[in-house]
RNA sequence: GCCCGAGUAGCUCAGUCUGGAUAGAGCGUCUCCCUCCUAAGGAGAAAGUCGAAGGUUCAAAUCCUUCCUCGGGCGCCA
């Protein structure tokens, strides 16, 4: 259509001798703000020096000129201050539209320019020497989401959930734990990582502590049978916390990978780092400055003979390389790793893999206290997740009973669980993630207004509505058109490009802008057309239809499952 | 000090990459709309020096420069 409107546009160019290329002017064709202006536009102060007229009367002319020629395409070509405005036959566009949603169905959208390519995301990754804080729920959301879009995109997706098993922490923990606590205690306990949390921070008070743990994780490292079995206890009971609220978040990983398995690679790569001359000494420690680079100075082995992850990272990177030969690997972290992850991929091309240059980050922003500081385990400001979900369904649970108050209890559960996720899962990737979120429990469990609920009611207005009518059809002719109707069609038609902006960008808030836009147009329509008995019913069903594909083909990339009734 | 982010309505944010029509939403405030497919909804109103100043351009929230504010990072935490 574009190329169509920029041949008529030289056309009466050259009548009104100026020439101009092809790409200048397809450049400059534009898609309105508004549908009112029309589908397409070209704006005319762009020949202000060729004309030496206003923008205004250029526009006229040049309308003038397209109007002598024959064609068929377009409803009407208008003229807008200095614009021309082409408006195409929305009728036609509505029916295709439909079809091919209807017709493709949960494939609509979906493209194939991955080939089967492979991309590593590592994401969620938890330092499971805590509870699974919402600090964390950030990279396990995001993840989840880049990870579907990938796959709807035709990449092959490796997900893999890297957990923070090794370090010092562990030391500290296990020093604490011999200290305070004892095994009966801890089995005893309905909630291991809680009891064990309360030793952790009990720890990090004193920072007499901190020489007692580093000599704890040298023996993890040196093999100790001791620490090993406490560490290997602590790593069980956290996996088992772990995989139950993933479970619930419907969130699936291929791999469970860990620093623990990247430490003895290691000191392979010390040797090649120091023969390569690469790391050197200093301080005691071994580091690689990367200060001339503006990278500061990593640390791959500490004075007193321990490994870092800066060290377990680069061992990891390069065991993934050998594994999958991914064409991308995506880091999903906290801004705060961003110096470090710069500094992996540059010792990773120091070393001479030329792949280093496929490994990228996407770094979010922090969930803020409400001080807008940094939330820290240390300051006890933890938010669990479980207890998010929890006080999120409690909410849920009310609304529905206010509603239907004979819901049986099965559904009851099922339907404030859902609605529950989806409420955290939207209310974080609505955001920016490159951006801080202040956290706001209130704002998490709101429903009204740019929500996971709003959505979900959309998506069950619609459902109810193919309930009442029963079948689809699409053998419909649209008599008339109304602007509702219309907006909502042009709308969804941008699905596609809205999902390949969103992996370019490695932003999922951009599908969730464009699920919330398409509810609102949803909405007005839904306000202003009555679907039911109506003289355009057939239509009007298969819009709606097309509707619910569509959110339920989006929220599907956003790890969100939609329900019919709410 | 240096390096990354961010600064848009009272609050929370879209829009900035790729400059163009009246800067859009939600929350909150005010006014309407359930004899009608789910009011967790819709319509309307009030509310903006787009952090500041320069510059580029026919045109700047958007690009460039400088500055200010906030957050994060910067050698043995991850």
């Amino acid at each position: 259509m574009k190329e169509l409107i920029a041949e008529f546009i030289l056309k009466a160019l050259r009548k009104l001798k100026i020439k101009k290329s092809k790409e200048w002017v397809l450049s400059k064709i534009e898609i309105p703000p508004n549908t009112d202006f029309g589908d397409f536009a070209f704006p005319c102060y762009t020949l202000v020096d060729e004309f030496k007229i206003s923008p205004d009367e250029i526009a006229l002319l040049i309308r003038k000129e397209i109007k002598k020629f024959p064609q068929t395409e377009f409803d009407d070509i208008l003229t807008e201050g200095p614009y021309i405005n082409f408006f195409i036959d929305r009728r036609n566009k509505a029916r295709e539209l439909v079809w091919e949603v209807i017709n493709k169905r949960e494939d609509y959208g979906k493209t194939n320019i991955g080939k089967r390519k492979k991309i590593v995301i590592d994401f969620s990754s938890p330092n499971i020497a805590k509870p699974f804080g919402i600090g964390h729920l950030r990279s396990t959301i995001i993840g989840n989401s880049l990870a579907k879009i990938y796959e709807f995109l035709g990449y092959k997706v490796i997900k893999e959930n890297y957990l923070g098993d090794w370090g010092t922490q562990f030391g500290k923990i296990i020093f604490a734990y011999k200290k305070w606590g004892n095994e009966k205690e801890l089995k005893k306990s309905k909630k291991p990582l809680e009891y064990l949390m309360k030793l952790y921070s009990k720890v990090n008070k004193d920072k007499r502590c901190d020489e007692k743990a580093r000599e704890w994780f040298k023996k993890m490292e040196e093999g100790d049978k001791e620490a090993l079995t406490i560490w290997r206890l602590f790593k069980e009971l956290s996996l088992k916390e772990l995989e139950r609220v993933y479970e619930r978040l419907g969130i699936e990983f291929d791999i469970y990978g860990g620093e623990s398995l990247a430490v003895r690679d290691g000191y392979k790569i010390i040797e090649e780092l120091k023969e390569k001359k690469i790391a050197k000494k200093s301080q005691g420690a071994l580091i690689v400055n990367l200060e001339k680079e503006g990278k500061g100075v990593c640390i791959i082995q500490k004075s007193d003979g321990t490994t870092t992850y800066a060290l377990r990272d680069i061992s990891t990177a390069i065991k993934r390389y050998k594994k999958y030969k991914f064409e991308k690997m995506i880091y999903e972290v906290g801004q705060e790793q961003k110096l470090h992850f710069k500094q992996i991929f540059r010792i990773l091309e120091l070393m001479g893999n030329e792949w280093a240059k496929k490994c990228l980050t996407r770094t979010h922003g922090l969930y803020l206290g409400k001080d807008g500081k940094k939330m820290s385990t240390r300051k006890g400001d933890i938010v669990l997740v479980e207890e998010l979900v929890d006080k999120t369904k409690e909410l849920a649970k009310k609304e529905i009973k206010k509603r239907e108050p004979k819901i049986n209890k099965k559904e009851l559960e099922e339907r404030a669980e859902k609605i529950a996720i989806a409420a955290i899962f939207y209310g974080d990737l609505k955001n920016n993630p490159a951006k801080d979120v202040v956290f706001d429990l209130k704002k998490f469990v709101s429903f009204e207004g740019n929500t996971g609920p709003y959505i979900l009611y959309s998506y069950a207005r619609a459902s109810s509505i193919i309930r009442k009518a029963g079948k689809i059809k699409k053998d419909f002719v649209i008599k008339e058109l109304k602007k509702e109707e219309f907006d909502l069609v042009n709308h969804l038609s941008k699905f596609n490009e809205i999902v390949l902006k969103s992996a370019e960008t490695m932003n999922p808030s951009i599908i969730a802008n464009f699920v919330y836009e398409s509810c609102r147009l949803f909405n007005e329509f839904y306000q202003t057309s009555p679907v039911i008995d109506s003289e355009n019913e057939v239509f009007r069903l298969a819009l709606v239809e097309s509707f619910r594909q569509v959110i339920r083909n989006a929220l599907k990339l956003l790890g969100i499952e939609t329900i019919e009734k709410m």
